[in-house]
DNA sequence: TTGATCCAAGTACATCTGTACGTTACAACG
DNA sequence: CGTTGTAACGTACAGATGTACTTGGATCAA
């Protein structure tokens, strides 16, 4: 368990991209940044280098292009940053969150019904 | 619907704090920081000033004592920070969030069960 | 071959964050 | 009244963050 500095809120939608794409330019990660978001290209090259720099990805040069990779698995990373938030948000509870989002969260009927089963499956799993 | 500066982590600590001990004073405050936490007096001191110079708290003199008490609603708060959150780690999807928490967010037997029933509940209010 | 493009790399920089120290001033104690 | 503990308040300050411009080299189209 290798222990980084924990990722900002704009590195983390980099490294979000990184694990939808996989490897990439740094071309290819601003052009995967929804048009809506705006951001400058060298700002995503910028966040790239932070998450070298941090450990969470790693580059090498093909040509003369740097490719970067994700280090850091997805589940991992969602993990903590998530531990981290509800630790500060609600002590430590992830019961309220979840209470959260399904209650004021705008979860559709089918959502709800995948819940439904997703939970039914673990309760048979785990008697 | 003001448009607050979004809050810090640490901020955010702190304004959970208000809303569960009511309006506070610093040293109040203080002591309902987990003694986990370790966090100085003047810390907490300046959060408050920080929180009530972006909107999320007020504060007036009682005697010489400094109250301050949350502007912002938890709810709020926590739907700003978490859809954020969503924004940045699932492209705003919020059901993968619930699926990390109950998969593998270490829930209990009971509390699942308790979310079995929530759904139940939201499920027969919407039909 | 020359100008237009594209890229990596370096640099920039205001603001925010985390964390706290120092100073001043009152209030209660003796 | 002087001493001492507590508060408020101003100030500090390094490092993180968001966001980007600039420079210099490589490449491609004409």
């Amino acid at each position: 368990m290798v222990d980084r500095p924990s990722l900002s809120k704009g590195e983390l939608e980099i490294a979000r991209l990184l694990w939808e794409i996989g490897p990439a330019t740094v071309r290819q990660a601003f052009e995967a940044v929804p048009s809506s978001r705006k951001m400058d290209f060298t700002t995503v090259q910028t966040y790239l280098r932070r998450l070298e720099s941090k450990g969470y990805a790693s580059s090498k040069l093909e040509g003369r292009l740097r490719v970067y990779s994700s280090r850091a698995k997805a589940r991992t990373v969602i993990r903590e940053t998530v531990d981290d938030l509800v630790l500060r948000l609600f002590g430590g509870e992830k019961l309220p969150l979840v209470r959260h989002l399904i209650e004021d969260g705008d979860i559709g009927a089918d959502e709800l019904a995948e819940l439904r089963k997703l939970i039914a499956k673990l309760e048979k799993e785990r008697s």
